[in-house]
DNA sequence: TGACTTGCGCAACCAACTTGCGTATCGTCT
DNA sequence: AGACGATACGCAAGTTGGTTGCGCAAGTCA
């Protein structure tokens, strides 16, 4: 009796978009209502938890009190971006060896790791070095509850 | 009119101490209920923030979706050990190449970072090595909510 | 077709803050 | 010393983000 889950199918498909690389349950809720599908966020929260359960997507915490969700792949860690508030995922291996450096400075076994590099990706970078119009798509969306 | 501020006080002494390294909001109410003191949680948020905004302490986001604090100190990562949920301190520099190499690598300028390492303390492992009772003071403390 | 299972919306609940307000207390000024 | 204004603090209510219970509707299977 496998029923299918269309917020489940949907979520899943608008966080393997290339756009963004991690969601918010209201980030996934905007996007959905955006498609036609208003779903409630009990709904998407469930569809989401479903995703987490099976493995599909991963809960990542960022460190701002929300949960952030991706899609499961290969461990890694993130660079946001405090000007245009993207976040990019950056290859985990470049910090692989502090976890054996660690350990043999503090005899610390490290089993796991949360890495969140904050400043200006290159693109936000090059706008601010051509004039600085533009100013990034959601610049201080961060700052206030959420931006809207 | 300066008023001292007595709960800010016994907040900064018990923060000083070196028992611990972080402290929840909670943590800070119990300790000062400890000392007799039974402040109302929004007098230890004040008090808090009071600290925070004129730099004594900072808040460390440690991803678990509650607040943390320390005293502000040189900026230093974190080791957390998932058996007794002690929180260590980790030099901070042990991190500083990574960001010339993240610059060099995918163009983003780097500006801040959030690193928590999440394994097991040199003494949890003795412990678990000697013998696996002991248990840790604080695990499973969170199971409750999130977990579930 | 009926029983059973599952998806989903609604509303209530919960934790962890956060804020508004009134009272108590303190420091300063006269 | 007493008045006065500012600040600290407790109480209670509000906010936010997440979580759960419940019931209806729809899908699946025998």
């Amino acid at each position: 009796m496998v029923r299918r889950s269309l917020i489940a199918e949907q979520v899943l498909e608008i966080m393997s978009r290339p756009v963004r690389h991690c969601w918010t349950l209201d980030e996934l809720q905007d996007d959905l209502a955006r498609q036609g599908l208003a779903p409630d966020p009990s709904s998407v929260f469930r569809a989401v938890c479903g995703l987490e359960r099976s493995g599909t997507v991963v809960r990542v915490p960022l460190g701002d009190g929300r949960g952030h969700y991706e899609v499961a792949s290969e461990h890694h860690d993130h660079l946001l971006c405090s000007t245009c508030g993207r976040m990019e995922p950056l290859a985990c291996s470049i910090v692989a060896d502090l976890t054996s450096r660690v350990r043999v400075w503090s005899g610390f076994l490290v089993s796991g790791h949360q890495l969140v590099l904050s400043g200006t990706c290159g693109s936000c970078a090059d706008d601010a070095r051509g004039g600085s119009e533009h100013e990034g798509r959601r610049s201080a969306s961060r700052a206030g509850k959420n931006g809207s």
